[in-house]
RNA sequence: GGCGACGUGGCCAAGUGGAUAAGGCAUGGGUCUGCAAAACCCUGAUCAUCGGUUCAAAUCCGAUCGUCGCCUCCA
């Protein structure tokens, strides 16, 4: 059974096939970069770093481009509020988006195109659009003509005739149609612009993405991704841009993420209610958001609160559990315990692998990995020895690290690393008091660690500590 | 108004026609422990409502209620 992906395009799932062998070119709209980024920016992020992640790990090398926007309205328009270049401060949040990524564990992308670096393809493909009548200059603008594309619309099941009615946007006079949208945009005094045909001007939002596209990886890619607020019009726009020019199938799978949903909804600019990956870094670990996402279907809305990421946490306590090493005094298994061990490593490996080829389904996937980590619990309080132990370890690293989980607990925190050996004093000099049945003090050394997020846990061996989440 | 998605135990969430409805978190009971913690074992849902199709439905169809997204910059 092949990988099953669904496509926006046919609403539905279909085998994934690539167009070269082994090979799959995928293209992620990513953001324009004229502010911090939020943590809806970090969903669709995660979401196509794990299936990128997959894709690799099920043997596929991926090509993988996400873009930055670096010419746009809202860019210029909050450079001339801070009265300095545009360029400069698209260059500074590109900075910040990249280290949000790496914090994130996100895989730098193969290649990052930027709208400013490929003016010259985008102008090209705009002449190519206006010689075969897909487009029409006006007054310096250049526009596509919608009307001209029998399958516009194709994408988000929209037909230009339902459409009119819901325009709020005012009408443009000039345009032939309404919806004709903007290839290419003159430039006002003190705006970035380059030369062009039409003067001096720079490029719409759309084109950008067909145009990279076109000059990376030619006419034609596997996997194209985004937000599924993008389904219309920039992904509807895209495809109209790029297979009008070249009359070939532009984007074979069209995937989208849900977007994620604050107190009820959907985080955007406009509502005001954004968290930034910086501030939700300071609260909460890359791999509690990670997690939220693994643990849903990636095309419904996810839910994020506190509740929630603090439910993940747990989760994720409970996976780096199943990764401790076997106890000291550990003399090996019985012969059922280390078959059940064995036979659940397999049905791991084999369940994991099918709920993953379904169209990324990630929480089934995780719960395949959960029933690893009981039986390897389990093997562990029966005695297993590390050797014992190995098979099952390995296989919830190998997978653990597919859905790129880090698994670090913050105990590399600065501050917290300049305590330990103090942390250790005290559990030392408790061990003594416990051996002199000190319940008392001992208890209040726990306690008091406990206060400082130290959690302590006594066993047989000794007694070991780590950091808890907020300590 | 148009298009679309969703509604599964206290919470999050898989499963989308067929045998006991995954998993995580929380709860209760137990084993272990000086007591805890952790781990392990046990513990709970008939799937928004109503009506249909079918030998068989959480899973398909229709209606109703509710939530959300897109139609405008948006991941």
């Amino acid at each position: 059974m092949s990988i099953q992906i669904y496509n926006t395009l046919s609403r539905k799932k279909e085998p994934f096939e690539t167009l070269e062998p082994g090979k799959v070119k995928m293209y992620v709209c990513g953001p324009t970069v004229y502010n911090k980024a939020h943590i809806g920016h970090a969903m669709s992020a995660l979401v196509f770093d794990i299936i990128r992640r997959y894709l690799e790990y099920r043997g596929y090398t991926v090509e993988f481009a996400m873009n930055f926007t670096d010419v746009d309205d809202k860019i210029i328009r909050r450079a001339n509020e801070m009265n300095i270049d545009p360029f400069e401060l698209a260059e500074g949040y590109i900075k910040d988006f990249e280290k949000n990524m790496a914090d994130l564990n996100i895989k730098p992308a193969t290649i990052n195109p930027r709208a400013s670096h490929e003016i010259d393809q985008i102008i090209e493909m705009v002449e190519g659009l206006i010689s075969k009548g897909y487009a029409y200059p006006l007054e310096g603008d250049v526009y596509f003509r919608v009307r001209k594309d029998p399958n516009y619309g194709k994408l988000s099941g929209r037909n230009l005739d339902d459409m009119r009615v819901g325009v709020r946007k005012e009408a443009d006079d000039r345009k032939e149609d309404p919806m004709d949208f903007a290839l290419w945009k003159s430039a006002k005094a003190g705006e970035p612009a380059w030369e062009s045909p039409w003067g001096p001007g720079r490029p719409g939002w759309h084109i950008e993405c067909s145009a990279m596209n076109l000059h990376y990886f030619g006419e034609s890619i596997d996997i194209h991704g985004g937000g599924n607020d993008l389904i219309f019009p920039h992904h509807e726009n895209e495809i109209a841009q790029s297979e009008s020019l070249t009359g070939k199938r532009f984007a074979r799978y069209w995937v989208h993420n849900g977007m994620l949903q604050l107190r009820g909804e959907k985080m955007s600019k406009s509502i005001g209610n954004i968290i930034s990956i910086d501030e939700f870094l300071t609260q909460h670990s890359a791999d509690a958001f990670r997690y939220l996402i693994l643990n849903s279907a990636y095309r419904n809305p996810i839910i994020f609160n506190e509740d929630v990421l603090s439910q993940a946490e747990k989760a994720l306590e409970r996976i780096r559990f199943g990764l401790r090493p076997a106890e000291a005094s550990a003399a090996g298994a019985s012969r059922e315990v280390l078959d059940a061990l064995a036979s659940q490593i397999a049905l791991t490996r084999v369940g994991f692998t099918n709920a993953m080829d379904d169209d990324f389904n990630s929480a089934g996937a995780l719960g395949q990995i959960f029933e690893l980590i009981r039986v390897i619990n389990y093997s562990r309080d029966e005695g297993a020895t590390a050797e014992e132990l190995l098979p099952g370890q390995e296989l919830l690293r190998e997978l653990t690290d597919v859905f790129g989980l880090t698994l670090t607990d913050g105990e590399d925190s600065g501050s917290r690393k300049a305590a330990d050996p103090f942390v250790q004093m005290l559990v030392d000099l408790r061990l003594e008091l416990r051996k002199l049945k000190n319940w008392a003090l001992a208890d209040q050394i726990r306690d008091q660690l406990a206060a400082q997020g130290v959690i302590l846990e006594d066993s047989k061996e000794g007694t070991v500590w780590h950091w808890g989440k907020n300590g």
